[in-house]
DNA sequence: TTGTATGCGTTATCAA
DNA sequence: TTGATAACGCATACAA
């Protein structure tokens, strides 16, 4: 059996509360009986019980990660990695722990997230990604419980705290950017409308095209599940066109790595055929051939904050809601041209 | 304040005992006041305290989870994804949850575990890579903690449970998929010498040239870190020589996303110039230009059992040490094809 | 089959 | 400045 504050305690001479007081640094014990039990303590090996410590201060110093479904293709993404790196930065530089849940359905997750928050397990929850309609927003919000949303809430924007890009304005830049190399055609290929960002890039790239008075052509926005047979299908849908847009503007690298590769396939040259713009700027944007024009969207800090943000709520539940924009930039690569006259028909 | 046990047994006119005891579903509570308890607890929305269950049982039914460096290139590997896919399916359907610590440095990982096991928050600990010289292995073995390692242990590899792949014939067996094309000047380029994974691939390849009554060139052999710049230094290195060679082994699909790179932007082509083969499979592989021949080492499963293997051993400590192997298999794509005559010089 | 009482390792509220 | 002692919510040995 570990060692506990009560072998401490005896063996410093003192009352176990005083170990206690030790422990939180009391500035009521002296420096002296101080000293004295810290020396014990370090003779004896002496750590914390956590669970103990929970059970009396009804505070667990964990935080709740609620990842999409372990199964889905989307967990796949380099982006989950990368902002875990961040929470972990946040969290451990306030001594919390990481707790996780994921499942295979949907169900499972909530279940999941239920059990956990009713289960004392963790003090806050960070749902990992907004989607619409999330019952799990709707059940953190009833509950009164502290949480986070990395992402844009669907609704009740005002009384989530969430830590998001401006992926509205983010999509019209980089649809922008297109426009401005001379680009009129300009294709969209988002991934699950589930997805609140899928729907804000979306809407951003439209906006975009309204102010350059261009129409909205609903076959050259296609959706699909974000990743491999995504950009493979998008293609696919594409190329049925009579009249192939001159650019793409696609909601993710690895489903823009798809598309590239369909491109390839049928002998469309990126850039000189057809420019691709994409989002986040992981490492296979920079990878791919040829290089990718990416929206880099701070992954990392988008988690960080959201663990820094998600603790002031644990320690102060008058904190006010925050809503906290993190920087983005178009990162200019090679995948992107002036379009050719001719336009590609097949 | 959350429903109690207490609560519980009050509106069902029972003793808090009975309602544990239902909770457990003791087989000495009858039928009828099992249903009444259970009625109750729908009723008022019970949930069980995971905390104070934990210490009044000394179990926490959860598992730790050690990731390598949170900063680490090595972790926008997609390989970490899908192990934690497996890693919670196992865990899951065990009704075990997990428990994440990472850090910047070795040091803060290590504190991270320690507090993690001796502050009693986890059953269990799963090593996400296998070190060599991993202070942490000699720390849970010398406290007798129950873990397992993914990745073959560096040492002691009989005392210490573990999931792996056969990497060593794995590394012979793509070699010989080369040998077999006729190619007889094979390069090998692998990641940090650290994992223990590339070393048992670099030695597998090796075997497989010996075998083949082929010298072993030291030039061909590379490291450097896993990813980005990786395969470009890489390659780098290899240009150097005067001969090149007509083929690669890489240690990780991501790395050869970076080898495809940098040959391309030589003018060097594959698998016209230079074949090549990498390692795990993961969506990248497939995506790649051209598809990447890769040794799909099955990443979900080594989660998936090693999960399985640790909770045997938290249940059961009694458990004998277990290797369990998960098996691999080549998955050919058209980065591979037989050497040209000529061997390519610049 | 069920109830009573104690302990798990802390924190926190009283006293002293 | 320190020491008893009662929670915290549950599991379990022992009684009944």
């Amino acid at each position: 059996m570990a060692v506990t504050i009560k072998d401490v305690a005896k063996a410093a001479n003192v009352a176990p509360s005083t170990v206690s007081r030790v422990i939180a640094n009391s500035p009521r014990i002296s420096e002296k009986t101080k000293e004295k039990v810290r020396e014990v303590m370090k003779q004896l090996g002496y750590h914390p019980n956590f669970i103990a410590r929970s059970l009396a201060s009804q505070a667990t110093r964990a935080i709740g990660l609620v990842l999409p479904s372990s199964t889905d293709i989307v967990s796949q993404n380099p982006f989950f990695p990368i902002v875990l790196g961040g929470l972990s930065d946040g969290a451990h530089s306030k001594q919390y722990a990481l707790h996780m849940t994921t499942g295979k359905t949907e169900e499972e997750i909530f279940e999941g997230v239920v059990s956990m928050v009713q289960g004392g397990r963790v003090d806050g929850v960070i749902l990992l990604s907004s989607r619409v309609e999330d019952p799990l927003v709707s059940y953190l919000l009833e509950q009164d419980f502290p949480f986070v949303v990395i992402g844009k809430p669907f609704k009740n924007v005002e009384q989530i705290t969430h830590v998001d890009n401006d992926n509205f304005k983010a999509a019209k830049d980089a649809t922008n950017y297109l426009l401005s190399l001379g680009h009129e055609q300009i294709g969209f290929i988002g991934g699950n409308l589930n997805l609140v960002v899928t729907v804000e890039r979306l809407l951003g790239y439209e906006k975009a095209l309204r102010d350059a008075g261009l129409p909205l052509i609903n076959e050259y926005v296609i959706h699909d599940e974000f990743l491999r047979e995504g950009g493979r299908e998008a293609v696919q849908a594409l190329l049925a066109l009579k009249k192939l847009p001159t650019a793409m503007l696609v909601a993710d690298d690895l489903m823009a790595l798809g598309v590239l590769n369909a491109l390839d396939e049928l002998g469309i040259s990126v850039p000189e055929d057809v420019s691709i713009v994409s989002f986040n700027n992981v490492l296979v944007a920079e990878m791919a051939r040829p290089p990718l024009t990416s929206v880099d969207i701070n992954i990392f800090d988008l988690g960080y904050e959201a663990a820094k943000s998600l603790i002031q709520k644990i320690e102060n539940p008058k904190e006010p809601t925050k809503r906290i924009i993190i920087p983005y930039e178009l990162v200019k690569r090679s995948s992107c041209a002036k379009p050719t006259k001719k336009t590609l028909t097949l």
